[in-house]
DNA sequence: CCGAGGATCATCT
DNA sequence: GATGATCCTCGGT
């Protein structure tokens, strides 16, 4: 079953625990990937690492967007980054997916990724977007749509908090979670 | 196994 | 003009 509203319409801190074990699907004209979100990042409106911290910017307004929309921005000039927006509409709060468990599709994510082994296919924000074949051109996309959700399955039972990676500011959060007995976790 | 360095560009200051 | 919620490659140990 597709995760509803209501599901993505709560505290950012809990959706952000319970995605782990619900399953990302993007259907795409090359075909249906998917995989077991093992790992998220949350990001909330105090929160210095938020990219909507300092309020609506171009780049960041689907953040201010419905709860169960996407968040797709660049990083760096090449990476893509997939999140899904959370708690109510304007607020600017948003979970990061960090990692999947490729489950389907995974001969065209290995092909998108040029990469073989299954533990680095979709084991980082970047690689999963890539493997999935997620860009910019899906920001702000509807996940209760058909295009891109998330099938609810689960809920693992060893989850990890810890904090979050790759942030200069608001680093002491424990905002990061991930199954604990899970091999495609991005970093130890 | 580990750390350093470079890629690359839209957005924000 | 500087920066970044990253990843890959390369060289040393």
């Amino acid at each position: 079953m597709k995760l509803i509203r209501e599901f993505y319409a709560r505290p950012t801190l809990t959706v952000a625990r319970d995605l782990l074990g619900q399953v990302l699907v993007h259907r795409s004209p090359q075909g249906t990937c998917a995989g077991r979100v093992v790992e998220t990042e949350a990001y909330t409106q105090n929160d210095p690492a938020c990219h909507a911290y300092r309020g609506k910017t171009k780049r960041n307004a689907t953040m201010f967007g419905q709860p169960g929309q996407s968040y797709i921005y660049l990083i760096y000039g090449i990476h893509h980054c997939f999140n899904v927006v959370t708690a109510q509409e304007d607020v600017g709060e948003a979970v990061l997916i960090r990692a999947l468990e490729p489950l389907a599709g995974v001969e065209i994510m290995k092909k998108r990724r040029n990469q073989q082994r299954d533990r680095l296919l979709c084991s980082g924000p970047a690689r999963l977007c890539q493997a999935l074949g997620i860009t910019t051109a899906l920001d702000g996309i509807d996940l209760l749509g058909d295009r891109i959700f998330l099938l609810s399955h689960p809920r693992p039972q060893k989850i990890v908090t810890t904090t979050r990676i790759g942030i200069s500011q608001g680093k002491e959060l424990p905002y990061r979670f991930y199954i604990g007995d899970s091999k495609y976790i991005s970093k130890k």
